[in-house]
DNA sequence: ATGAAAGCGCTAACAT
DNA sequence: ATGTTAGCGCTTTCAT
């Protein structure tokens, strides 16, 4: 069996509470130098490592930060959860994940809801929007356990990390448009195109004339996009440029363009978002908008870390901007 | 504060025992229908949800099991820790990973080796080889939390999930060189070409009398792929083919080739090795190896079930086939 | 500086 | 069918 506090106890002929405050790293109690390294040998010598159960149960803390999302299996949110789980392993945390297939899609809540491990954490990070957002906040609310959102819209009913994507895609489209991209189809679903991406891409072409065509999917994956682009070239003809709801779907795209015997970006335009690194890692570089994933990050566990530790006040809201990265899918297709 | 089971025997006037029976959901006890309908209504009413950690640490037991890993920000593992949490999942337990950026690399063992929370689990998945992992199922056994290996090559200590990539790996060099691909440059570390796939790779050259040259690389990512590729056509010009050591250095050297202003596969072919999802989604999709993601974690979980479950008999090695996915990466050259 | 004891929330063995 | 109680491993009062 596992060693415990009780064995050493047992052979030391000391206390369990002794032998608690000698193991205790934090320096908070006083105790004899001779003794703290006797208790600490014997420690070493059983083996012994500490029950987090136990200890979770007096805290009534599990350490443990869970990060939700619709779509755990992304490099977006790989991206994402690296870099938090990065700030939050220093302040002695750690991060857990609805990694079930199951638990993922539209339909998923009930089922999250109904995980009991996921609501014995301290905290939740949730990323990207979705239509039970709201709902899963009122649950973490009801259960007393903080909640900070993340991603491209606003929250309300919890502190929330905001990336600006609406400003660099506007930057985009005007760059595209003053390079001679006219016909520019938008890669989304309906979701996203009632938001920040999509304002930007109404507003844009309104400004410029233009006609704000969108090609409907039902899913940001890269099976998605390359139907997309499949189903546009299809029916209409290749566009001058495609402007993806996120770069999974425009590496899709492109896939879906070279099978139509197309090439990027002199046939084609693509441009994607969100800045995952298998955008720089294409033959030909992909146009995206680069999220601050660090600072997004690093904020979240802040905002979240202060509510675990008590604070009380108001909601907060934080927006960082993204940047744009003009790469090779969307070169000049001719000057105007 | 969150309700408890003795404030629910408290609102009923039963004891904490016929509520946490009355809960219960496995069946295993006789309780009175209107008794245990009443105790649920409360327990909904006040928002009950199960303490976890009170419930771990009289069984002894987490319900977690790790996922281990010296790359858990790839998509391999991703595919991978997909796939096994959904098996996980069926039997009530679910899956934490080492997601902190420290923690990763051939250095990180002393640091994955401190993290109590790791050792509060019930098991392991290990993956991939390196050089710290005899020694973490030393530990892992001295803490008796059982082990299951998963990855190409052999695991002594452990249960083991073999994955045999040397015979595709064969096929795959057979074909290509039958098609005329001939100066073949395999892109690999050190370690990768001391094991089943290095050695897929001298074998059929020195079969044909032609150079096994490989191109050393630090790490198996797209970055090392990508750098490999233009130091290879920088130095030696483009080699016939890439064979490379998996598809996200695959999918590197395909972008460092674009670079060098060379066409795949009219000018050079590129094979991989996992079978990723990211592998299809390229203009030019990827020739690789597919790996038996679902029955290998299937297999895994099984064999780490019956380990937490008691089993002891001695340790069981499984090998289950992986697939040559042809594809248009390595499209003929010439015919012979 | 150390010991004794309570208690975190839950389950299960033992009573009734 | 339900009540009572011990105890999982640990931390933290409260004594000494």
């Amino acid at each position: 069996m596992r060693a415990t506090v009780s064995d050493i106890a047992r052979i030391t002929g000391l206390s369990v509470g002794t032998i608690s405050r000698a193991l205790d790293t934090t320096g908070r109690y006083r105790i004899n130098k001779e003794t703290r390294q006797r208790v600490r040998d014997v420690a070493k010598s059983v083996g012994y490592r500490p029950n987090l159960i136990g200890r979770a149960l007096v805290a009534g803390s599990t350490k443990q930060v869970a990060l939700v999302s619709r779509a755990p299996f992304t490099e977006y949110y790989t991206q994402l959860a690296s870099r938090f789980a990065t700030y939050v392993a220093r302040d002695g945390y750690h991060v857990v994940s609805n990694l079930a297939e199951q638990l993922v899609g539209q339909e998923g809540l009930p089922d999250l809801l109904a995980q009991d491990w996921l609501f014995s954490v301290d905290g939740f990070l949730l990323c990207d929007p979705s239509r039970w957002r709201d709902e899963f906040i009122q649950h973490a609310i009801d259960l007393q356990i903080p909640v900070v959102g993340l991603g491209a819209v606003g929250w309300s009913g919890a502190d929330s990390v905001r990336l600006d994507i609406h400003t660099p895609s506007i930057d985009l489209l005007e760059h595209v448009i003053s390079y001679g991209r006219k016909a520019i189809v938008m890669v989304t679903d309906e979701g996203s195109y009632a938001e920040s991406r999509g304002d930007a891409f109404r507003t844009v072409m309104s400004a410029h004339n233009l006609e704000a065509r969108i090609r409907k999917i039902e899913h940001h994956d890269r099976a998605s996009g390359r139907q997309a682009a499949l189903d546009e070239i299809a029916e209409f003809g290749p566009p001058e440029m495609f402007f993806c709801v996120n770069d999974a779907v425009a590496i899709g795209c492109a896939c879906g363009i070279a099978e139509a015997g197309l090439r990027v970006p002199e046939d084609v335009g693509i441009a994607g978002c969100d800045g995952i690194e298998a955008s720089e890692f294409l033959p030909c570089p992909l146009t995206t908008i680069v999220q601050p994933y660090s600072e997004a990050c690093a904020k979240a566990w802040e905002f979240l870390k202060s509510r675990i530790d008590g604070y009380d006040g108001p909601h907060r809201e934080v927006t960082l901007g993204a940047r744009l990265a003009l790469r090779k899918s969307t070169a000049f297709q001719r000057a105007v």
